[in-house]
DNA sequence: CTGTTAGCGCGTTCAT
DNA sequence: ATGAACGCGCTAACAG
């Protein structure tokens, strides 16, 4: 015998329209408190639960938040960074409501099938993903009206919903900071890890500003979007150029990179040249002299984007929508 | 106008059956390779997928796969183990045909809303499970007839399907190994992180099962699943009881507590008294000297747990399994 | 290859 | 609070 909403309904002694009352909790039937105790307690000793299929077929829900990526899980939390998102999107998701199903999508440039089923299959109620995602596929979520965020992306060429660091303005101030303390050779190293990513164009662009301002030349370098590669090249431009006033980066990778370059090369320069990260991941603070940063509560982005998500999945209608969280400079000893 | 089934079968000008046997590539329905590229064609156009909730309702498959864990995803990652596993697991499911669902459980004792709503209400067609797991959890799993899969877990009172190390062999061979090197004093070091895991049982149980055939005392100590607690608990004890022959462990991180304890307190005594830990995680090798280990291919933990899902998804009726993985025994410098 | 029929289990409405 | 009726979108079975 299955245990079906029928079932449950005859042990109860009441009507199949009763027990999805009492189940959905839903207001406008009135139900005695005895017959919606009696219904619970058989549900709870047959241990029924609505069919998902069934219930999502009928109203469109289906408690499903998709989250979208690109290669593998793995991958993906060996990153800090979007560890700590998806930390803050594990919080901040009521995990009674929903429950978070993980879309690879390996192939940016054509759809995966899990990427099908999910969203045009409509097995997702909304979705969060990390960017970059190809035309094709942001168009195949939209043409099925499923709301989706991107976390720590941001389209130039379409209207989205994207959560993610204000970027210039935290460079732009961390580098008129430095230059009110009389820095005059500041450079800015950036590393492409992901080629088309916002990132790379507004944390430089808000250090650029900041120079232009003040009279100073920009010094853009690029290096290694890794640590050792970066500290293998910043061996050598010290070596060349010698060590300017301060250094800023686009990303704490490439500061490591940096710090271990001027430790292995001058530590004492290290009280010299002043090291300002991007993202303060928590290696930062632990190394002597203790790394400055713009620090990011990289897991506000997680939770801001559920927010956006969830408003959206409540009123499809809401515009898009471009939420920028702020930074801090956090000075320490470099 | 909904993208149905029955509006791609109005705009190729075939019937709905037809457009279900295409996208289903049934092998029952010889369809012409040219209305099949036709229907093909119009689903591609309008980014058609059968709706998932309708398609489960009536095959009874959702192409979910949930994967149950206590605490939280990151929690899941920063455990090397656990992350491994499931790096195996997403190697060896087909991406392309089921997706995976993350569900939480915090409360061991009573099933979480989204365990209910995963599990009472079918919405996934399989699981894969970190244990431990109560009773009245794994009886409604089997009430709904759901395939599980226990990772890295074993049940004593009950019969599962389950995917383990062969712990008691492993540090049966390690010790017998040892003894066979001429060590007479050899000590064995646990620290409990899950109280009921069997991992605690079979580990320490192989390495008195080869003391005992050898007629030497099984010396037994409890450190802490914590390396840094390890280091000083074991300083205190080295300082009391001297240093053994030879030291195995039930885990890595005990072992990195141990390793640091000796090479703290007298580097060169890593030369004489053998270290052997369990699992082998990567830094054991890193160290100098390297340590040697029992080396277990954890992500084959995971792959294992698949085979074994999808068989029982495929047939239901296959009895519950123990998967016992075999470890190999790695001498490096230690 | 088509069309028809019959559910899948549930939420919703409405008259009772 | 009930019970009947309807439909969600699809699959499966079968007669054409």
């Amino acid at each position: 015998m299955k245990i079906s909403r029928k079932f449950i309904a005859e042990q109860a002694g009441v009507s199949p329209t009763t027990v999805s009352d009492v189940m959905n909790r839903n207001p406008k039937a009135r139900i005695s408190s005895e017959v919606a105790a009696k219904v619970r307690e058989i549900a709870e000793k047959y241990g029924y639960s609505p069919d998902q299929s069934a219930r999502a077929l009928v109203t469109g829900r289906t408690y499903n938040i998709g989250i979208i990526y690109r290669e593998t899980i793995a991958t993906v939390f060996d990153d800090p960074f979007r560890a700590s998102i998806l930390r803050g999107v594990e919080e901040s998701i009521d995990e009674n409501a929903y429950n978070l199903v993980f879309v690879s999508n390996m192939t940016d440039a054509y759809p995966s099938d899990s990427f099908r089923r999910c969203i045009c299959g409509k097995s997702v109620d909304g979705i969060l993903a990390f960017g970059p995602m190809s035309d094709i596929m942001v168009d195949m979520i939209h043409n099925k009206g499923i709301p989706c965020v991107f976390m720590d992306y941001l389209f130039k060429h379409r209207q989205e919903n994207c959560v993610l660091p204000d970027n210039f303005q935290s460079t732009y101030k961390a580098a008129k900071y430095l230059i009110g303390c009389g820095c005059k050779k500041i450079w800015f190293l950036f590393g492409t890890l992901h080629f088309f990513h916002i990132t790379n164009e507004e944390r430089p662009a808000g250090y650029a500003a900041a120079m232009d301002e003040a009279g100073l030349k920009a010094e853009i370098l690029e290096v290694s979007p890794r640590a050792n590669l970066t500290k293998d090249m910043m061996l050598k431009i010290f070596a060349e150029k010698g060590f300017p006033d301060a250094i800023m980066t686009a990303g704490d990778k490439i500061t490591m990179g940096a710090y271990l370059a001027i430790q292995q090369m001058k530590p004492e320069q290290l009280e010299k040249t002043r090291l300002i990260g991007f993202d303060d991941l928590p290696c930062l603070a632990q190394q002597k002299p203790a790394i400055s940063a713009i620090h990011t509560n990289i897991d506000e982005i997680g939770k801001e984007a559920v927010k956006l998500l969830m408003a959206r999945i409540e009123n499809p209608l809401l515009p898009p929508q471009v939420h920028r969280l702020s930074t801090s400079l956090v000075i320490r000893e470099t």
